[in-house]
DNA sequence: ATAGATGCAAAAGCTTTGCACAAGG
DNA sequence: CCTTGTGCAAAGCTTTTGCATCTAT
């Protein structure tokens, strides 16, 4: 656990967070489910859910949740891009020399068919800050 | 609509778009059939979303699916890059210059305070590109 | 010992869908 | 006319939450 906090690391949590680290698929909470029920068959999806959402709060993992409604996990915590694909909603890892590259730099670097990209800012907006300092 | 197809413009289609077009805030569906309900009372929350799906189908409005989980709906269909308040997790446009450049490049640019961002590109993986050819 | 975590189940969103009726082209 | 769209309600899915019990520290 990087941030300093009272967390415990139970059997669930661990097995989770192995699990994560064991693929590079970004699976979803339910699919880190059924991952961990295999080890643990009593796990309840409740726990997964609350282990995701602390793991990714203390920077273990990332919570991906970028273009699709459900969430996707992913087991390295450094920033990195991803490709997903259209079709089958698979999330990919984009190489590494992509970033802060756009779209058409990308030809070349992958054998995925490029159509187009999504950019989002992270930020708190003056309103939010000013409100926050009162 | 731009796509050629069997479409009807009902009232209520036109009063979705309408509505939509008569805002900057991104309305996610709910919000866009509370905006609607005060002209069309009778509308259904079914039909608005299926409305939504389709506008955004053919081109007259585009759906952003970006860094949170319920679905938010832009009037203006052209792409153009947005950033979310942490905090109140209200959408914004970017800055027009903002385009095809990096958090850092945006100071100055903007009040809000840059976190952040993310970026995913689309397309299609060589499985599913092969898959669609046979 | 005790704050934090778990399992279970119920509830709470958001979104989709089946169906009979209505209405646009 | 005949196909597409609508309203209503029910169902589906993902995610959150309350609570009694358990457990890491």
């Amino acid at each position: 656990m990087k941030k300093s906090s009272n967390l415990r690391m139970t059997r669930q949590r661990q097995v989770i967070l192995e699990e994560l680290r064991n693929v590079t698929s970004h699976p979803s909470a339910d699919e880190v489910y059924e991952m961990v029920r295999k080890r643990m068959p009593r796990i309840s999806l409740g726990t997964v859910y609350r282990n995701l959402e602390i793991l990714a709060e203390c920077g273990e993992i990332q919570k991906l949740e970028l273009g699709c409604s459900l969430k996707r996990f992913d087991g390295v915590a450094d920033e990195h891009y991803h490709i997903r694909c259209l079709h089958c909603d698979r999330l990919f890892d984009a190489p590494p020399g992509s970033r802060i590259r756009i779209s058409h730099q990308l030809k070349g670097c992958t054998d995925f068919k490029i159509i187009g990209h999504r950019f989002e800012f992270i930020g708190i907006c003056s309103a939010c800050y000013d409100q926050s300092l009162s």
